[in-house]
DNA sequence: CCTGGCACCTGCAAGC
DNA sequence: TGCTTGCAGGTGCCAG
């Protein structure tokens, strides 16, 4: 792992978690908004036990049936809070992981059971301290699964998925190989998890800009300098927006939080018309793959 | 196997 | 003001 990133140990609430009034937060759940909300969550859940399970929305649950699920989830105790890519795992007394993926607009909020319901909570998990993680997830994309952490009783969410992009085992030529022999577009091909783990649309914008490639390059055009650029990249900007607890949006809010800020240091993603940072040249926005695409057209060359 | 396109779902913003 | 329309994007499924 990059030292930075594991160096970088904080166990700060977010606003959510501190149990201020919510307004409209809204972040982006990738690799370093994952990787903030584990490392927050670790400092307050492990060795909770969860005593009781409300399902308002079953269908959340994608295995196993909600009945089943409820049955094997209470009464265990928290014992780890890790990542893989975009999901979390709550590793749990016994043989089985918890697992919840964000999907686009997933929340989770630590409360205490009196504090007033959140308006699209899909499943809660009620603790032995008086608290509740709930889940909020207002366009339904995301998804809780329990299973075997041997990966015996069903594969693992994360089997196939790519290398994790801050660990050593990611290094310039373990994504060229990734690379080598695919004619897909580069954007599509860096959201695709199982080429690397963890980035979703802001951050491969973000990693393609610093790396100065543009979006639509094929990827088995790029030279072995140009890979490195990108390796590189993807590494800068993920550890840099964990440094800054990721990237929140909120459209409006009536109060100061303690959201991430990386939404200040973003140089290309939302920044349609600006100047880009490193020339002052003005964004644009395309689409590519079907996903906005935001990009320097002077430092992004086809 | 790979690629590209679309569906899922809901809140919000823009347009009339 | 109030309605309609389109957009946002992570993932899974489908056809080619």
């Amino acid at each position: 792992m990059l030292a930075q990133y594991t160096r970088l140990r904080c166990f700060q609430l977010t606003s959510e978690m501190a149990g201020q009034p919510a307004g409209k937060i809204h972040s982006m759940p990738e690799l370093p908004e994952v990787e903030t909300m584990v490392r927050d969550l670790e400092g307050q859940m492990v060795g909770r036990r969860i005593t009781g399970v409300d399902l308002p929305f079953a269908a959340e649950v994608k295995y196993p049936d909600p009945l089943e699920f409820r049955d094997r989830v209470v009464g265990r105790t928290v014992n780890a809070i890790s990542r893989r890519g975009k999901y979390a795992a709550f590793q749990l007394d016994g043989a089985d992981v918890l697992i919840i993926h964000r999907g686009m607009t997933g929340s989770l909020f630590l409360r205490n059971s009196s504090d007033p319901q959140e308006a699209h909570i899909r499943v809660l998990f009620r603790l032995d301290d008086g608290r509740e993680l709930r889940f909020n997830d207002p366009r339904k994309f995301g998804s809780v699964l329990l299973m075997e952490r041997s990966g015996l009783e069903r594969p693992l969410p994360w089997l196939r998925m790519g290398p994790e992009p801050l660990d050593d085992e990611f290094d310039a030529a373990t994504l060229r190989r990734a690379l080598a022999r695919r004619t897909a577009l580069l954007k599509p091909l860096l959201l695709n998890q199982s080429v690397v783990a963890g980035l979703g649309n802001i951050y491969a914008d973000e990693a393609l800009h610093l790396a100065r490639i543009h979006p639509q390059r094929r990827a088995d055009t790029l030279s072995t300098h140009e890979t490195k650029r990108l390796h590189a990249a993807i590494r800068t900007v993920l550890a840099e927006a964990i440094a800054g607890r990721g990237t929140t949006f909120s459209s409006y809010r009536d109060y100061e939080g303690r959201e991430g800020d990386f939404q200040h240091r973003l140089r290309v993603f939302g920044r349609t018309g600006a100047a880009c940072p490193r020339c002052g040249t003005a964004i644009i926005k395309l689409v590519v793959g079907g996903r906005g695409t935001h990009m320097c057209p002077r430092c992004q060359k086809v």
